[in-house]
DNA sequence: ACGGTTTTCCATCATTTGATTGAATCATTG
DNA sequence: CAATGATTCAATCAAATGATGGAAAACCGT
């Protein structure tokens, strides 16, 4: 019982998967609009109707890459949980931090399609979406901003975004950003770590100490 | 000796200020590829071509609808920068943050096109975003982030675009965000507003702090 | 009211783009 | 090997899009 896009990732080397992993970068990069699918065909190195025959529509194609890349970012989710398991919260954010950017900026184009999700309007079907809310409650989970397991509050919510929106946006705006700082890319990472800590450990430090 | 980008402003209802605000909100709204110039003549109420006779091709209006972005941006940060001059340091950051979460909710277009600015690979003319370091640098030292007025540190430049663009995430992705979180327009901005200031105002007073 | 200038729109063009067709190629199985 | 089905590509189509030419309309100083 294995679907179109499940079998896709199982083989890498096939057709189909190679057509799913061009249309992730180039998707990434440029956008739904801004990519045509000759420019994915280009980047695979096949004909646009080989394209087609697999994927059907283009918009159908965007649709398995965004299924593609969230199912992708649930999993080094799930990753990071395992390995922060118990430490105490600073360690946790920290842990978080360096473990995201280090993975985000190993696949670019899954920050990059994130971002270009929430701000450009280009969400033709809603019920793709349906993982990040489940995202952002696992994680407040993880952050013990929840009393009960169950219920996520509106304001926990608020807070984990901020915090990966953070990281989100210095992985995708790489290439804004970076050449303003004017560092390599090993510094430029070192220092997106640096300074999301800086920021957002303080944050949650202050709930915990009013708690102790 | 004015440029046509400064006429255009200084008489709202001409018809090239029309087509640049219709521009502004377009773009903003769909992003430099998903709006076709027939859908800002459309917003205008005007035909394709008295578009281009005002404006030329859609790359030079795309520039110049960005360039009015970031006009009105520089403006609003020196506003700020008045009523916040000479407050305590969590007082400047928590007036800011309101001060800013209302004027960008107020022109959504303009976070909505900072943010494609930053994440969509859409920058033909480089030339544009040397606004962002010059923003930047006077809110670092607004921020007393820099030791002398001159020098920008790489770190706070960093510390500078985690706080600007935590507010331009939520404006620009109010569509995306505020449906999962169930609020109302008020209500949202209020949580936005709330969480901000309780992410990055411990964050800097840290600093004070170790500095006293 | 007149002549010239500016502005606006209708019709149209050339190119790009998403998508399809049908022939050729490849693979698989009996 | 032969035959059947799956895969690939060249050629092409229809619609969308950026852009223009030229006629009509609006504007303006005299």
């Amino acid at each position: 019982m294995t679907s179109p896009l499940e079998k896709a990732r199982k083989d890498p080397e096939s057709m189909k998967a190679r057509i799913l992993a061009g249309a992730r970068r180039v998707f990434g990069a440029h956008g739904f609009h801004g990519t045509t699918t000759r420019m994915i065909a280009n980047e695979v190195g096949i004909d646009i109707s080989t394209l087609h025959y697999h994927w059907g529509e283009k918009k159908d194609l965007y649709q398995a890459a965004v299924t593609d890349i969230y199912k992708d970012l649930g999993q080094q989710l799930i990753d990071v949980e395992k390995v922060i398991h118990g430490k105490p919260l600073a360690e946790r954010i920290a842990v978080s931090i360096d473990m995201m950017v280090d993975y985000l900026f190993e696949h670019p184009e899954v920050s990059n399609l994130v971002m270009l999700r929430y701000f450009g309007q280009t969400r033709h079907d809603p019920l793709i979406d349906v993982k990040i809310p489940e995202f952002t409650a696992d994680i407040a989970r993880s952050m013990e901003l929840c009393r009960d397991g169950k219920h996520v509050s509106a304001r926990a919510m608020m807070e984990v975004w901020t915090l990966m929106n953070s990281i989100h946006n210095f992985i995708a705006g790489e290439s804004f950003f970076r050449p303003m700082v004017k560092l390599g890319e090993k510094q430029y990472i070192a220092l997106v770590k640096e300074t999301l800590k800086f920021i957002h450990i303080p944050a949650f430090a202050q709930r915990v100490n009013a708690n102790s």
